[in-house]
DNA sequence: CAAAATCACCAAAGCGCTTTGGAAGACTCT
DNA sequence: AGAGTCTTCCAAAGCGCTTTGGTGATTTTG
């Protein structure tokens, strides 16, 4: 069913009909009602591919997917993604993921913008003056990056959580329960938050007269091994930190391990405190000794950038307003005051 | 640039270009060469949306991907998709995630199908006689199923880890260990990978005259918090096991806190095999005890059902032909001999 | 009451590609 | 040499929608 025969059936131009359909004013009420209802009665769905030739509108919105045998996908993109489609799926937008080699996505987004494919994209990740912004500010499609990038001439829209103010607080309250030798085990710092959590905790310990010593910080990909090995040879060192503000649940994990390997104690010989991207498979509260942490929902981040990338496209958003959202800091049982 | 424009400045018509550039017979070698550079040279890329309202390809392979505030996305998905996509990029596919309700899913699969938005689309944690497989069978368009449903009065293509065999196998790993008490702590058992996992651990028990007691298996969503109840409840029954085949890296992470919290050991007290897909972020080995495990890489099940879809969409492959992936068994630390 | 404005509709021209149905010229064969 | 066969190309017809640029009929205005 198409709409040459609807119109037809309906002795009514294709042009009405269309009309009719997408809410045109110039057409009559009464015959509106019939369009709808028989356009209902016979099931007709405009064809996309014809309408996004028509129009170029796609109804769809593009990631660029870094991809390649030694890339890994990180495991909070599953997360996002569920916050992502459900809004989505509220709006009729379907989500087309490009997979492009990690070393040249630059191809990729070009092609997508040239060929029209979706109707706006997201950026995730964002580096300090990450060139993929850039790229697509100039290109000139409806975008918004989740987290921040830095350090260009122009602004771009964004929706990011407060990194810098989440591991200021986490840092702070160590540094107040008597905590002396911080460590940082954070994320790759060629990340933007990964840099402004480790702002974040500079600050806390220079308010007090403190410092995050070199030695103190690890700058890992968010794994459980990884977690480990920076835990370890963090507790090895002969100032050894007290606490340790750490940016994954998953790398907490192997702090874990690695603090029980050495057989020392949380929170007795080590509090630790951990961001939490409020994962439905692992739950800070569950980890034998409960654990503090910064939290929030990437979900929520996933659903809200969809949110913004729909209204963007319907033309309800405009301008380069970027928001930031506080996070919590819940305080469970692995933190208390340095050791004597 | 469009095909006009360049056929204009060729001097030839758009039949000619076109089917120079697409690799038709009936174009001299000369033309076609001319042709092709020209393309080449002026950037000329056919317009996606115009191809596909011409011929229906897409190049775009699709997923219905079921949301709602209350479904969570199995955090296998991405790894799977790191697969997926790495030869999705390498054949110039994309994919396309349709959000459902994940109540009705149907819509969306006759949508997509209906307004021909993908060439192919894959079905992923099939249960049996699943309506999914039925579906897209009937409207035929290409797919793979990831995993196997049952009971059809017809075939179709999969591709499958053998689950029974490799729970069979641990099973009578740990039987032959002297264990007499097993138990399972499986996935959701609604979905066959689950009902396959418990096939094979009571043919292996069955084979020594043993059974799986109803009390000694539980099925649970995969997530850390499951699998430490589920261990509690197993090791604080008067008959507890001795030894545990668990579904998944995640859910063993639970159970190895329940262990430690119930003050018993690993292997002393329990043997542990749990199934690995495979991620880059939480290997078994690293395990305060390493993990015995039944591994299969969840990633190359991604790569090679992208290439299936790849060939099934060119016509290269034909018919309802499942494989079945044998699964490895990795000896680790986490399994020894019965207790006494 | 004539002129202007409004209403409700339509024919046809795109959007940019593929594909059908030739057709002209070159080549082969008897 | 004439018929048949390739080879190589083209004009034009789709694919199914949106949108431009109207046209009569009806209502409003001065």
């Amino acid at each position: 069913m198409n709409l040459k025969q609807l119109s037809h059936m309906l002795a009514l131009s294709q042009t009405t009909v269309s009309r009719a359909l997408n809410g045109y004013p110039e057409v009559n009420e009464e015959t509106r009602r019939r369009v709808v209802d028989a356009a209902k009665r016979h099931g007709y769905r405009p064809n996309p591919s014809a309408r996004r030739l028509a129009t170029g509108k796609t109804g769809m919105i593009g990631y660029v997917l870094p991809t390649g045998t030694t890339v890994d996908i990180d495991p909070h993109f599953v997360e996002f993604l569920s916050g992502l489609g459900d809004y989505a799926r509220s709006h009729e937008l379907d989500l087309v993921l490009s997979p492009a080699d990690a070393d040249d996505q630059e191809t990729t987004y070009r092609r997508i913008v040239a060929n029209r494919q979706v109707d706006a994209v997201y950026i995730s990740s964002p580096r300090p003056a990450d060139r993929r912004v850039a790229l697509v500010n100039t290109l000139g499609i409806p975008f918004i990056v989740h987290g921040r990038s830095e350090g260009f001439d122009f602004d771009y829209p964004f929706t990011d959580i407060d990194n810098e103010g989440a591991f200021h607080e986490a840092a702070r309250l160590l540094v107040q329960l008597g905590h002396r030798r911080l460590a940082l085990i954070n994320g790759d710092d060629r990340e933007t938050f990964a840099i402004h959590r480790e702002r974040g905790v500079r600050r806390a310990l220079a308010a007090s007269g403190l410092v995050l010593r070199d030695q103190h910080v690890c700058s890992l990909t968010m794994t459980e091994e990884n977690g480990y090995r920076a835990a370890r040879r963090l507790l090895e060192q002969s100032d050894a930190p007290t606490a340790i503000a750490c940016s994954s649940l998953i790398m907490a994990l192997g702090v874990v391990r690695a603090v029980r390997d050495l057989g020392l104690t949380i929170p007795g010989d080590l509090s630790l405190i951990a961001h939490d991207d409020v994962f439905p498979w692992l739950k800070p509260e569950n980890f034998s000794v409960p654990l503090s942490t910064t939290r929030s929902s990437i979900r929520l981040a996933g659903a809200r950038i969809a949110e913004r990338l729909a209204a963007r496209i319907s033309g309800l958003e405009e301008g380069a307003r970027g928001e930031v959202w506080p996070v919590d800091l819940v305080v469970r049982g692995s933190v208390a005051g340095a050791p004597a």
